[in-house]
DNA sequence: AACAAAAGTAACACTTATGTCACTTTAGAG
DNA sequence: CTCTAAAGTGACATAAGTGTTACTTTTGTT
């Protein structure tokens, strides 16, 4: 009943991807992104009604799939594997800290509809929250972790460690093991 | 004779940072710059050919004053003193990693003048970089970091770490001290 | 007082992005 | 084959930022 559509929504949100982290959010623009689908400006407007849609809609999307991954962690008994599984799926989608730096620039707007999407997407982040906070509890509980470290302190480390820039081209599994090193035992050697 | 000016480059500079740290690179503009300091757009092209020479240029001022606080670190003749003030030392300017990470983001723009003050900006890092090294050095010398952790990696988990947000607003302090107790020591317990 | 020179202003032309709308294209239902 | 509705287009008005320039203001010097 109608025309076959020239772009699919995840073509959509992965070029979405690819120009957040090339020119990053303030740069995003329905014209760079309509040239890199090759289709009209105009297209875009009919699926969605501005930027700050699209992008709060492509982070949820990429944040459901994250979670999704995340779950995995269940699968996994001590704290020990919980910590590798947890440490490897970040770093497997090493974009998410970043998309989540992204994310926390989105002006709130007056549009309805965006804060609409910026509450879902609050919610998945507490839905996340939720997860790796049954992780931390665990670590408590076991007495593997330091009782006088914050748990958002705990979870920021891991988070934000995978942000540093790798300027020397460190091989990422050295590079990983080292962060895995760092955050569990510390630079310093303890004799 | 001249006329007196209306405001002083580090009057702007102060402006510069503000509307940084608010908006971010992408949005700053010099209407906005302008307004804060009560003057014409015009009169800031007296001073800057463009945005970019202007943020540059500010970036220099703030990472030479920064450098400046950081020379101190010869003062200390211990690794742990050291240690302990090159943190505190970030601390105390937080806003440095954030401007270092907007510095990024500056596009390598085709004029040569702001081509210069990129090129004498990282040079500016490279200082830093070195200052920082001859610290690390001291601290392989006397056998107190892990061997197989990177530099790059020791020094970007001191900076990344300033840059996670305290979202639960703990008092800086016991932050700051925890952050260090991760970095030495990691989240771990020993036992 | 007349001037030179720097500081500041305001208007202009230009560029880039936005959101809308009337229009055309296309594929399936009847 | 025809009609319909969704998909897509291109032009338009609007908005915001850029860099330039002719102009005015101010101040110290002669």
């Amino acid at each position: 009943m109608a025309r076959e559509r020239k772009f699919s929504t995840d073509e959509l949100y992965h070029a979405t991807k690819q120009i957040l982290l090339q020119h990053g959010y303030e740069r995003f623009n329905f014209g760079l992104l309509a040239e890199q689908l090759d289709i009209s400006r105009g297209a875009i407007y009919k699926y969605f009604d501005n930027r700050e849609e699209l992008i709060t809609s492509y982070m949820q999307y990429e944040m459901k799939f994250f979670l999704k991954e995340l779950q995995a962690i269940e699968n996994y008994q001590t704290f020990n594997e919980k910590l590798t599984f947890l440490l490897d799926a970040i770093f497997k989608n090493s974009t998410i800290p970043q998309m989540i730096t992204i994310g926390r620039r989105i002006p709130t707007s007056g549009n309805s509809k965006v804060k609409e999407s910026i509450v879902q997407l609050e919610n998945l982040h507490i839905d996340m929250y939720k997860l790796l906070q049954s992780f931390i509890d665990q670590g408590r509980k076991e007495a593997k972790l330091k009782e006088s470290i914050p748990d958002s302190l705990i979870l920021g480390m891991i988070f934000q460690s995978i942000m540093i820039p790798n300027h020397f081209g460190i091989p990422p599994i050295e590079w990983i093991q080292s962060i895995k090193e760092v955050i569990c035992h510390g630079i310093l050697n303890n004799d």
